[in-house]
RNA sequence: GCGGACGUGGCGGAACUGGCAGACGCACCGGCUUUAGGAGCCGGCGCCGAAAGGCGUGGGGGUUCGAAUCCCCCCGUCCGCACCA
């Protein structure tokens, strides 16, 4: 063994004692209190990218510093391997992707070990590993049977790259599939859902008790979109105005009643079922036109278009009835209404909303006023609060309590109800690709659609297959997989040739870690009971929206199911978001080309090192540029660290004498500092400071070592000890090394130290004596001392008098011990 | 447009609850080691000023004995969401 820092020696050697003692192995009667870490579930691209070391160093270190704390702690790894990139790389090469995707776990495993972060790797699961897809098709299917998956006939989003239909969180604002770049495109499809709107209400009110990132709560808030407001009808009018009865009334929903009086026209959807109906013959022909010009638009391109209104909109000839003024009103079409929300049809109130002020002017349609604005205002339509005016009964309400009357008034006459609605939509589910877990249902001529039965499962994918380049599904022609009996009749059936989004994996693979041996049930519940939900969960804010909304929603459907406990409401009790890598100002992304990868710096300056540099440059949940990264630094630091610690070193303790000085009680005081000072800050997630931290006190041990008069042996090697203990979840293999040649033994497996609270405070402090405010002196006094000895110190300095000019101050602050301002 | 985060030396950042602005690191400068250093150790390092001292946390105002921190207005950067009825 070399007594110089080796780290390449040290790490490999440290990295299989873990794995073969099974350090971070930890069985579900583990008597230590349970303490649960996930980073997200990663996508095996290959070796691990840097955002990769970034995740996995902060839930290592959070890992190892909760082992040594006493926790029995659950670290499991597993790997989100199906997905579209494994598939285009075999219609690329010809390689299955179970191949390349097996490569890639196998690769990306490596890099984990080699930055040394440790799992339960007897946990290990991966999507496509057949006992995972059972019981993924196997959650479907009591979802099925529980009226939480439905088939249905909806407008999708068509990625024409990806070949598939895409869930609307998978569609970027510009229109653009988020894995392909390409324009996605509508179109009405028989596609499979997830009813997560069941779970709008909980899924909302539940953030407030999470201890996640505000901004992550909020985009969730703002995704789910609660909004309150009224469904009524409005009568169709006849030929002179008058409401008819014989036929239905038009559905609409508005968030403000309140403004009923001044609704002057109403705008349906053109997909609208009724607007056949209701277009007069002389209108027909334009509003068939319009419904035409508006079909192959993307709902994102309706909505975020921002050309005039006179051009997204056409009268229908037809007029309704507005229950409140009852008067006819003219009936639009235009393309910013869509079918998806609401009712597909909304009153248009000029006079307090902007969007309908400019339709009204584009289309001639008459403006009233039914808030009155402050006198001030200037603008055109107005929005704010203020008293109802032109409106009957509920002139001079407020805005609230006009809404709840004009509701309450709906509700009397018959007309319409108060209700509820959400933004959030249900998760379409169905891909039509291979590499996805397949959806478990056959169809039969005679029986129709037929679950399968869960004692068949898993449906697994054919491995005897060819992969088109146009991008097409296999499984569409593949006849072993196709051709099948039905459950029900036993004659023949043909599968389902759709596969699961890869949200629904990533969606309860944290249950399956509590208890991945279990043969059952996907986990059992007194295994979910004990780990979950997660007490750490550490990833991107990327998946700010889709995979935890996603995760969330399983979790209360499989605790309503029964299938996991009852009480558990909720996956991940804390949530980290840890900020992106860029490089050259843009984010590092494989796709971008401007990856550094860790190999490089593994090889040289090692793994402590790249760690180190993780924790150092920037608070965690921040973004970094890697530019700003200081590995050298960093491993600087290490070996200044291996030289003070290592026996036989040319600093070490044991060649001092054994006199014992005053340096022995102020070093032992930093030392508890030390501790008290990383405790709190590893709690916090202040890892930059906490690697200030090591720094400055290895700083301080290299002034003491070289010192005259600098401490005895045993207490400079109890602070050293110290050092590495503190040290050893940030850099645990330089730290295991160094524990195990001065101790003995394994310093992960110690007891995490406790300061004595005693220690941490001097007998004197420096006290700061301003004057008006700036500091003049510093005083050194006693801890206890009292406000007026700390006032007479303070007067009594020379320096603090020439700033006094003679007078007596007007005011004096004391903040014993630590402050004294004068103020004159 | 709406929502959020943020703005501190040459650079990344620190200052947790209103009380020493600039910890720690990088870069730079100097010294030591008989000095081969891209090694090691020690020291210096916000700006102006000879000094005393003054000025300094994006800009402007305010609260306070005291503000990087709290409040108001403005400027700028980044990130979400975006005609949702």
């Amino acid at each position: 063994m070399s007594d110089l820092y080796d780290p390449q020696s040290i790490e490999a050697r440290w990295q299989q004692y873990w794995r073969d003692e099974g350090t971070y192995e930890v069985d579900n009667d583990d008597p230590r209190p349970p303490f649960y870490v996930l980073s997200m579930y990663p996508y095996p691209s290959g070796p691990a990218h840097m955002g990769h070391v970034r995740n996995y160093t902060m839930g290592d270190l959070l890992v190892r510093y909760r082992t040594m704390r006493g926790d029995g702690v659950l670290s499991p790894i597993g790997f989100d391997s199906f997905g579209l990139p494994a598939e285009n790389a075999a219609i690329q090469t010809g390689t299955h992707p179970r191949i390349n995707t097996d490569a890639n776990i196998e690769a990306l495993s490596a890099s984990l070990r080699r930055i040394g972060a440790v799992y339960d790797w007897r946990r290990m699961v991966s999507s496509h590993d057949p006992g995972y897809i059972r019981w993924t098709q196997w959650i479907f299917l009591r979802f099925y049977e529980a009226g939480l998956v439905y088939r249905g006939e909806a407008p999708v989003n068509w990625c024409p790259g990806c070949q598939t239909v895409l869930a609307n969180e998978q569609v970027l604002p510009d229109g653009t599939c988020e894995r392909s770049g390409d324009l996605v495109d509508r179109r009405n499809m028989e596609q499979w859902f997830y009813r997560i709107t069941t779970y709008a209400q909980e899924l909302l009110d539940d953030l407030d008790d999470l201890d996640w990132p505000e901004k992550v709560k909020i985009m969730q808030r703002h995704w789910i979109g609660r909004s309150e407001g009224a469904e009524f009808g409005l009568p169709i009018a006849d030929a002179d105005g008058m409401a008819r009865t014989d036929v239905e009334p038009l559905g609409v929903y508005t968030t403000r009643p309140d403004t009923g009086f001044g609704m002057t026209f109403a705008v349906l959807s053109p997909e609208h079922p009724r607007v056949d109906e209701l277009t007069t013959d002389d209108r027909r022909g334009v509003v068939e036109a319009f419904r035409s010009s508006v079909a192959g638009r993307s709902e994102i391109d309706r909505l975020s278009t921002g050309g005039s209104l006179d051009k997204r909109g056409v009268a229908t000839g037809a007029r309704v009835v507005n229950p409140f003024t009852g008067e006819a009103i003219p009936l639009f079409l235009a393309d910013y209404v869509l079918m998806t929300y609401g009712t597909g049809a909304i009153m248009a109130v000029p006079g307090q909303d902007q969007r309908d002020w400019d339709f009204a002017l584009a289309h001639g349609c008459d403006i009233v006023r039914t808030v009155q604005p402050p006198p001030d205002f200037d603008g055109e339509a107005y929005v704010g609060e203020g008293p109802a005016i032109n409106s009957a009964f509920l002139d001079g309400l407020g805005v609230a309590d006009a809404k709840a009357a004009a509701i309450a008034w709906l509700e009397a006459e018959g007309l319409g109800r108060g209700t509820v609605k959400y933004r959030l939509r249900d998760w379409l589910l169905s891909r039509q690709r291979y590499w996805g877990c397949p959806i478990p249902v056959v169809y039969c001529d005679d029986c129709g659609e037929q679950p399968v039965p869960l004692d068949d499962l898993p449906v697994d994918l054919p491995n005897d297959v060819e992969f088109m380049p146009t991008g097409r599904s296999p499984l569409m022609t593949h006849e072993g997989f196709l051709n099948t009996t039905c459950p029900n009749c036993g004659g023949g059936a043909r599968r389902e040739t759709d596969t699961m989004d890869t949200f629904v994996d990533s969606s309860w693979y944290f249950l399956r870690f509590a208890d991945p041996w279990s043969d059952g049930a996907p986990f059992t519940a007194g295994a979910a009971d004990r780990w979950l939900p997660v007490d750490q969960y550490i990833g991107g804010v990327e998946h700010a929206i889709l995979h935890l909304m996603y995760a969330r929603f399983f979790t209360k459907a499989l605790a309503d199911l029964g299938v996991a406990p009852p009480g558990l409401r909720e996956p991940f009790r804390r949530l980290f978001t840890q900020g992106m890598i860029r490089l050259g100002g843009t984010k590092m992304s494989k796709s971008k080309g401007n990856l550094v990868a860790p190999e490089e710096i593994l090889d040289r300056q090692g793994a402590d090192a790249l760690r180190l540099a993780h924790l150092q440059v920037k608070p965690p949940q921040e973004d970094v540029d890697w530019e700003d990264f200081g590995i050298d630094g960093c491993a600087k630091f290490l070996a200044r660290v291996w030289r003070l610690a290592v026996p036989g070193g040319p600093l070490t303790a044991d060649a001092r004498t054994g006199v014992s000085t005053d340096a022995d009680e102020v070093i032992d005081r930093e030392t508890h500092r030390l501790v008290a000072r990383i405790t709190d800050e590893y709690d916090r997630w202040s890892y930059n400071t906490a690697v200030a931290g090591f720094m400055e006190f290895t700083n301080t041990l290299y002034r003491w070592v070289q010192a005259d008069d600098g401490p005895h042996g045993p207490t400079l090697d109890s602070a050293v000890d110290t050092l590495l203990m503190v040290m050893a979840p940030a850099a645990p293999h330089l730290c295991a090394e160094l524990w195990e040649r001065r101790r003995g033994g394994h310093v992960h497996t110690v007891a995490w130290p406790v300061a004595d609270p005693d220690k941490l405070v001097d007998d004197t402090v420096t006290m700061i004596v301003q004057v008006n405010g700036r500091v003049r002196d510093r005083i050194e006094v006693p801890v206890d001392i009292d406000a007026a000895t700390a006032e007479a110190a303070a007067l009594a300095s020379v320096r603090v008098q020439g700033f006094l000019a003679g007078d007596p101050p007007r005011k004096v602050i004391v903040r014993t011990p630590g402050l004294v301002n004068l103020v004159v």
